[in-house]
DNA sequence: CGTATTTCTTAACTTAAGTGAACGAGTTTT
DNA sequence: AAAACTCGTTCACTTAAGTTAAGAAATACG
């Protein structure tokens, strides 16, 4: 388990022995059960995520509705909002399978990059990789319909379509629940 | 002109005269025409934006159409997806107006954070800052109608809907020219 | 085990976006 | 000055998503 952190890590520097085992030394290892809430709309956390096994997810309440925005599944990191600009958060996070993930806080991270400056480096690797990535999702989803954005899903991402439910898909997509079953049919029929 | 570069690396480190001095040396700004194409789809570039003035926005060409995702006026900064990846350019960047910028490429990056490890620092808080922001732009896309979205624009960059083509504006809020026009008009036709 | 609840699908109807075409206003070209 | 082009709007028509409601299927729970 341990390993898929440090595989990950080795993507973009590579850590001495006495490195990894000030990491190990942090105590990040969390396991969560499906349907925990690990943060809520309104509060203030510190606490980042790396997703070893299992999926967590991003979802707003407007209007009384769950829209699930975002999935992190294995080697998806999640910084949320609320530690970058420190205001209370605008959405929950939960976990929609039992996972095990590692959870460390902001003060852990200012200690880990002052003590080790490789961290510093790899953070802005990260976060510029992020960046650059979300923008094609971004523009992607801009430039394209729910059915072209469905099709793509299945293409790219094709076991979240089996292991999220159909309505948290659906507001991923950026439609009703309703629409993504018509859609999954006109598909079906259009094949056969 | 140079004091809007100071003052937005002043939100993020303090500089000394001498590490101005470094900046200025580098020979950044550049002043470019209306219609200007910056980058070209296939091109591989180093070089990175940051608005002094003026507009420029990406634009891919998807079946023979241009569709703008994104528009950067003054203050925002703009480092390619291709300059990150290292692979050829997906999109098109060019000049909405006769602007004024700074063009950084790569190297220079990297020379300046070497000798100025501050800059790396901020490099890492602006890109996390990005993609915090650009993820919540995100969300609020993926869970509002075409009209919400040309509301909240009207709202948030009203600048925009002035200085911009109205059918960039059109793609950039994911819909064609003709549902914007109509869109537009049921909006004053409400207010009435 | 059976009941309650959630999840998914289907259907009929409404609303809005896509499409193709036409028009006028304003620019640019020649 | 006329012709060609671009841009925004409008219209009629098509297609797809939103809405409301109902029922089937799967899951959770006492």
């Amino acid at each position: 388990m341990q390993d898929t952190l440090f595989d990950f890590i080795s993507k973009y520097i590579s850590l001495t022995e006495d490195e990894k085992n000030a990491i190990l030394s942090l105590d990040l290892f969390r396991s969560v059960k499906k349907g925990t809430t690990l943060l809520k709309k309104g509060q203030k956390s510190q606490d980042s995520y790396f997703v070893l096994k299992g999926c967590i997810r991003i979802y707003y309440i407007v209007d009384g509705e769950e829209k699930t925005t975002a999935f992190y599944t294995e080697m998806d990191a999640l910084t949320p909002h609320c530690v970058i600009n420190k205001a209370p958060s605008e959405y929950f996070i939960s976990c929609v399978e039992d996972s095990i993930l590692t959870v460390s806080n902001a003060d852990m991270e200012v200690e880990i990059n002052s003590k080790f400056p490789k961290f510093e480096l790899m953070c802005r690797i990260l976060a510029e990789e992020l960046l650059a990535k979300q923008q094609i999702d971004f523009d992607e989803f801009k430039t394209s319909s729910p059915e072209q954005r469905y099709l793509s899903l299945i293409q790219n991402r094709p076991d979240l379509i089996q292991r999220v439910p159909q309505h948290q898909l659906a507001s991923y997509l950026g439609i009703k629940p309703q629409s993504l079953s018509r859609l999954r049919a006109r598909i079906l029929e259009r094949k056969s």
